[in-house]
DNA sequence: TAAGATTGAATTCTCAATCTTA
DNA sequence: TAAGATTGAGAATTCAATCTTA
């Protein structure tokens, strides 16, 4: 038999409904846990950790975007829901007037910081506990090739 | 040092936040492309390729349900629109008055064998031509391990 | 009373159009 | 005209309440 193009191989199949499966089990059992634990949503908490990540706790909407891989308008429109429940702030960007800075404010630092240890906690329960090193380093090795590949892709050469 | 429980380590955190960006950028570059060739979004796609993995292409609700990680809700208002659309139908189950089937019709049928070849060749493109088969297989473990663990979880002993 | 499934209202996300400054 | 960002309308998703049969 030649080999079958036009569907995953058993291997690749189990491979990839796995890769789906677990994503979808782990970021629902995970959302549930940090709104059982704290007032954040996983998005709400993802952008505070993008933020939080850089000096200042300070970024530009764009760049913000880029790193979350979320759309623009999602970012937007989620921004200003943050926003409103005082998460964090816009802030005018002097060098261009049309950029836009986002800011963590106290409560959105007291926010994550009071939700992180116990979601990292869980993380390391439902995810880290039952990999070794190798795989955990496979994991790493595969997320940048496949990334790498998406990056290449995207402008066509 | 004694180590930070608080957070992930280097490694675990490279792991970590690859796989999300991963399946972030993955998820949302192959429904683009979906909806580009085709008339289908991905989560019409997961639907048709979990009804039609299945004899006669026809499953009770809950157990689609339970394969796809949905909650039940989403689950019917999406299988309503794609009601609505013709691509599957409802039916009444003899044996439980309270189930429903789920079947796919000839046009449901027809939209994805359409769609599957050109859908796979871009995951094939995207995914698994940047791994070797030892990388496969450690993903399909690692999924496997992960969601062992999720389950057992579940219900906790 | 509980299980299988649907419904409606509120939230979140996407798509296209718009606004402002470079 | 293009880039950075926001807005509003429509689509998809969640949460809680409901309906019907076991």
């Amino acid at each position: 038999m030649t080999p079958d193009t036009s569907w995953l191989s058993a291997r690749e199949q189990r491979a990839w409904r796995g890769f789906l499966h677990m994503h979808a089990e782990l970021t629902a059992r995970l959302g549930r846990h940090l709104q059982a634990i704290s007032e954040l949503s996983l998005a709400d908490f993802e952008v505070l950790v993008a933020l939080t990540d850089v000096p200042e706790a300070r970024r530009r909407v764009l760049e913000l975007g880029r790193d979350l891989q979320w759309e623009k308008s999602r970012l937007s429109h989620h921004l200003t829901r943050m926003e409103k429940r005082g998460l964090v702030a816009r802030e005018e960007c002097p060098s261009d007037g049309r950029g836009a800075f986002v800011v963590v404010t106290d409560a959105g630092r007291a926010a994550i910081d009071a939700a992180a240890p116990a979601h990292v906690t869980e993380v390391r329960r439902l995810v880290f506990d039952v990999l070794d090193a190798p795989a955990v380093d496979a994991l790493g090795d595969m997320a940048e090739r496949v990334l790498a590949r998406l990056d290449e892709d995207e402008c066509p050469g």
